[in-house]
DNA sequence: CCTCTTTTGACTTTATTTGACCTTTAGTAT
DNA sequence: ATACTAAAGGTCAAATAAAGTCAAAAGAGG
């Protein structure tokens, strides 16, 4: 699959966020369009795009000479005692959206959460629903 | 009885996805389209009728520069009782060894294991290692 | 001839790329 | 302090690139 420009810089820029160590970066929007040949408007598109703050992302900036564009990716606010009232599935594609699982990850633990819950008593799916977001929330280290 | 465009496509499609490592493909569809010399719309005839989710696929797609369709087969429902008695955990590992699962998948899915049969009565414990083994060797098409 | 499937194409929606023009900020000269 | 200037970043709309929709036309089989 040919990836585009926006997808290429998207990317980029999350490797580097995964990189650092407080989880956010600060670039320069010319920098990084001439890294890319593209026009620095090229850079808004992507983060306005990609990096909203319904995926998890904070961004500030400053214009003018030293300008600077910060990018941060936010901690979940999902605090543990609501964990259990979540969807499941609705949980893993938020966690998909930000990349903390990948696609085949994401499905992969749908597909086991629909064949456990098959046919369980209707008492212990609600269960299992809360137990699995729970886990996932720990195991990833949200 | 002669085959219909919209046969040969699909056709030419599900050789493309038996191929792949991970059952699943990613097209662009003006690109089919000019490879069987149609309309493009053909091509979303042909995954509309034939690719649907009721047969077994699962389809995703993106518009706009380099867009994409991407056509996954979800696992066919082989129930083979003799999986009922395998222990998850060394299946898990067998999995792993025969490279289907990473390492990090391994983890989580153990990791999820656990913390779901944590408090639930015993009888449903070994209903749940049975399930998520045949989930797993359902998902993984094995 | 009638029905169902296939083929086609005009029109719609969404995504990306580009560029012209606007606003803000820091630094410098007066 | 004030005004000017250069150096950022922001906005918005046009151009381009895909995919989706829908219905009419064409074809196949009974």
């Amino acid at each position: 699959m040919k990836k585009s420009l926006a997808d290429r810089i998207e990317q980029y820029l999350k490797v580097l966020i995964s990189r650092s160590d407080d989880k956010s970066i600060e670039i320069q929007r010319i920098e990084l369009a001439e890294t890319f040949d593209c026009v620095p408007s090229q850079v808004t598109y992507v983060i306005s795009t990609r990096f909203t703050e319904k995926e998890g992302y904070i961004t500030e900036s400053r214009r003018g000479g030293c300008g600077y564009v910060r990018i941060r990716q936010s901690s979940p606010q999902l605090a543990d005692s609501a964990l259990e009232y979540i969807d499941l599935f609705a949980f893993i594609d938020e966690l998909k959206l930000r990349q903390l699982l990948n696609h085949r990850e994401a499905e992969m633990i749908k597909y086991l959460a629909v064949n456990i819950c098959a046919d369980l008593p209707r008492e212990y799916r609600a269960k299992i629903n809360a137990d699995m977001v729970k886990a996932l929330y720990n195991y990833l280290q949200m």
